[in-house]
RNA sequence: GCCCAGGUAGUAUAGUUCGGCCUAGUAUAUGCGGCUGUCGCCCGCAGGACCCGGGUCCAAAUCCCGGCCUGGGCGCCA
């Protein structure tokens, strides 16, 4: 097929913005064939664009025959361009439908479409990741990773108004950040170098300088994870702060996560309807657990948990059904935390390092770090750690390292808490899992 | 890494219990035809599938063995 050019063609309106007042107004919009459905002496074409849906309307014999002609052509998720009249009507749903006098194909596509674009007959999430680009014009794709995007400018926009800096640390790295062997390896012109698994030490660094930054940026895992809820690839919402601790950045957290909440439930309303999904705004301040308390709630359910041990998935979804909103927990057991993470002076056996839990998901682990370098070095040792290994990072010590905290949020976690997704993939554009490279 | 479940047209499923009535049903999608107000349009027609290899049996989508692939749970974590 010969495909139009798109010539000096601007768009006008995007579907959403056409009203019945633009009635017997000419508009140019650009957009997909939807749906399509002729009738006989009249065809109807539904015309998506980013924005949402408009109805075409065709009566065959009151139309410019080369409008007939070009629309004869027309299959679903062609892209077109279209010049038309508004017109408004009570015959659809929004009030108004568009009469074309001018159509061009700009793209084509095949005619038996890998996934079912109407909705009728949904694909599971394999036969979805498969044709991904076509599933993500889903309605309800689009409205999932639109609030993801309303999510992370509120939190960029909360953070900048706090004083915070954006900053970009490496993504190639020489030794691990969190220990274990959960690294993607890399061949760095000869050397062995890892794919970083988090900013941690790099922003640690930044708070000698840039006092309060925050990175947003893909980090790795090479964890071989088999739930809804783990990437090898995922994005992570991370914030350093000097002259600050576990409590100060906790309360920084619990506002930011409210803020976001409001954000995205007063401007994306139109989102959320199309994902049937209705979430309340948390109330402030979220409830404090320490680990101690978690441990009795989970006796009162039946699980016996010895001090000091992890708490298994099992015993938080559990935890998820007594707070079925977001909680902190606190007062971690020092040796069941990351080496950075500072033991409580009173009590070196508990430490300053948190969590925030929502139900039974880990969404955001934060908390106060050394900032001494003596004993880091020491928790370096009792972790197996090599200190050698974390010489680059160790010399930011002798710098002057102001005290500091900070916390990290999983980005794709957070958009599963507000659109309700079950399954972390589905709201990862391109996901990387234990078996999924493509696309 | 460990443990479960499962692979049937483009998609989603029925059928596997207890082998035969499966020449594999249904919905949707696709193609063709019809229809002037549809909006999950409607009506008719058509094409389209049992993951791969081996075994048992008169007979295998169905039972057995091996392989490949996928989903999910655990551990670990964001």
């Amino acid at each position: 097929m010969n495909l139009d050019s798109i010539g000096d063609w601007n768009r006008t309106h995007y579907t959403s913005q056409i009203t019945p007042d633009l009635d017997g107004q000419e508009v140019t919009l650009f957009g997909w064939i939807q749906d399509i459905r002729d009738l006989g002496g009249i065809r109807f074409f539904i015309l998506q664009d980013r924005e949402g849906t408009i109805q075409l309307t065709i009566p065959k014999k009151r139309v410019h025959p080369e409008v007939l002609t070009k629309t004869n052509f027309l299959q679903k998720r062609f892209s077109i361009a279209l010049k038309g009249m508004v017109k408004k009507t009570s015959m659809t749903p929004r009030g108004i439908e568009i009469i074309p006098s001018d159509v061009k194909i700009l793209g084509t596509a095949t005619e038996q479409l890998p996934l079912d674009i109407t909705g009728k007959t949904p694909a599971n999430i394999e036969a979805r990741l498969d044709a991904r680009p076509l599933d993500l014009t889903l309605e309800k794709n689009l409205a999932a990773f639109r609030i993801q995007h309303t999510a992370l400018q509120a939190i960029r926009s909360f953070l900048f108004g706090k004083g915070f800096l954006e900053t970009h640390t490496p993504r190639i790295i020489a030794s691990a950040t969190e220990g274990g062997a959960q690294l993607f390896c890399v061949d760095y012109f000869g050397q062995k170098a890892y794919l970083a698994q988090s900013p941690q030490l790099y922003k640690e660094e930044l708070t000698l300088s840039f006092e309060k930054v925050f990175e947003v940026g893909p980090f790795f895992r090479a964890e071989e994870s088999h739930t809804r809820r783990h990437l090898s690839e995922f994005t992570s919402v991370d914030i350093e702060q000097a002259f600050a601790d576990a409590k100060d950045v906790m309360a920084l957290l619990e506002q930011v996560i409210y803020h976001t909440c409001l954000t995205v439930k007063e401007t994306c309303t139109k989102e959320l309807k199309v994902l049937g999904y209705k979430f309340e705004v948390p109330q402030l301040p979220f409830k404090r657990l320490t680990y101690d308390q978690v441990l009795e709630d989970l006796k009162t359910t039946g699980i016996t948990i010895p001090w000091g041990e992890d708490i298994p998935t099992e015993a938080f979804r559990e935890l998820g059904k007594l707070y079925p909103f977001f909680y902190f927990i606190t007062d971690w057991p020092t040796h069941a935390k990351a080496f950075y993470i500072k033991p409580r002076e009173d009590k070196p056996e508990v430490c300053e390092g948190f969590d925030l839990m929502w139900r039974y998901i880990e969404l955001v682990s934060g908390g106060t770090r050394i900032s001494q370098k003596e004993q880091l070095i020491e928790r370096l040792k009792e972790k197996g750690l090599n200190p050698d290994s974390f010489k680059s990072h160790l010399q930011a010590f002798d710098f002057g390292m102001p005290p500091h905290a900070g916390w990290a949020i999983g980005l794709e976690r957070l958009t599963m808490i507000l659109t309700g997704k079950k399954n972390i993939r589905e709201v990862t554009l391109f996901p990387r899992d234990r078996v999924r490279l493509t696309p």
